[in-house]
DNA sequence: ATTTGACAAGACGATCGGTCTAATAAACCT
DNA sequence: AGGTTTATTAGACCGATCGTCTTGTCAAAT
């Protein structure tokens, strides 16, 4: 509707923009950076020109490629999120692993990427989340929305263990994918807190005997209201 | 050794201290509104200013009482973590109660705190853990004693159960307790997010059944080196 | 060359952050 | 009472931050 045609178009006049899905276009150096200094301290810690310096882009820049601070934020959770969910489903859909290899991979992954930076950086969405009350009120929809969609994909390849025979038959997989997600960003933030990935190899652990166990562990909770 | 003999003191001379022990003098009262407003929005989104006016103090006070932000934060921290100490504390010895009923209590209590305030306030301790990055140093060894204090207390509570029969023998109960506050503090974390306890509800029964289970679930990690 | 629109530079003012100094209040002493 | 000592408060201070805006430069189309 609104950008239509495009090819056809009879070619605008002045100036054309940068190609901004240029990975090192200003617009993508700010996303990463924001993305990479967020998670590190959050948002309301942070000023625009924090972000500015570290990309190294012109303060003069940020108000042309972004609304405000607010919009930014928006749009860096957005990044996150899509960032995030294509190394979900890499790991994942890795159909040369079994299911919970995959899994496992996942975790190890999430590991030494929290290891390459010392354990400074956490998960954005954790962090975002931690601050809801100073933050403005579209963020939290976002957010749960970025949580529940994780929660898919896990679902998914818990399924795939399941059908594979390696989790019982009767084992809730959404229940174990809820379950997982409220845990693991648990693990991030005390990895964070202690600068040791112990948290997360003992949540991870727990979490994988636990699925693999013979007697029913997660009682299904009603999913029935569970929505946005 | 420093304050020995209060009583026969020759009685200072000046104008005596107001009584700060009682609830809510003024430096009491700060640190009430302190955690009440940090639970919920997090240390550096807040400003001085915003406590003085709620806990309805003279802004000229606050460095009467203390030396800085970072200052009243620790105290803070230390104000908070001696109050929770004595809420497990209540829950976790009611000889009247058998063991896990203790913990449930516990997390009825808990879960019913959050809900008081809407689902707004969080745990003060995985607030400032998600703001390390922006934090002064000194928050982060008081911050993981405090984490560990709560986890030496809820495995007390779980060593009594496993002396009742009421979890297997051979489980670790140290670990499972270093579990549960790993997950506990990301279901509080996932629970204000979505202003439902939701995830409270998942990760407790999730955890209870766990730590019932027959098969063993948590490989006992090296506690060896989990030290400060 | 000139138009057009994409981008950059950096000043701006309002606001708010934490901190500090000078004033006031409340006891005590002689 | 009048002066001394200490507790508490009022409000100034200065630097930072946020979002905006004016001005300038650049690249392509006409």
């Amino acid at each position: 509707m609104n950008r239509a045609a495009s090819v056809s178009e009879p070619r605008r006049r002045g100036r054309p923009p940068k190609d901004q899905s240029q990975p090192n276009a200003p617009r993508a150096r700010l996303l990463r950076t924001g993305v990479a200094i967020l998670t590190e301290k959050g948002f309301s810690a942070v000023g625009v020109e924090e972000i500015l310096d570290s990309a190294d882009v012109p303060k003069g820049s940020f108000y042309h490629y972004f609304g405000s601070k607010e919009a930014f934020g928006l749009e860096l959770i957005d990044a996150y999120a899509a960032y995030f969910a294509r190394k979900l489903d890499r790991w994942f859909d890795d159909a040369a692993r079994a299911p919970l290899d995959r899994l496992r991979d996942f975790i190890a992954d999430a590991r030494s990427g929290m290891a390459r930076y010392g354990y400074r950086r956490g998960c954005l969405v954790g962090n975002l989340g931690q601050e809801m009350g100073a933050l403005p009120e579209p963020f939290r929809k976002r957010l749960a929305a970025v949580l529940r969609d994780w929660e898919a994909r896990t679902a998914r390849c818990l399924h795939a263990a399941q059908q594979a025979g390696h989790i019982p038959k009767d084992a809730d997989c959404d229940s174990l994918a809820h379950f997982f997600w409220i845990g693991w960003e648990g693990a991030v933030l005390r990895a964070k807190l202690e600068r040791r990935p112990d948290a997360l190899d003992v949540f991870a652990r727990g979490f994988i005997a636990m699925i693999q166990a013979k007697e029913r562990v997660i009682v299904p909770t009603s999913i029935d209201e569970y929505r946005g």
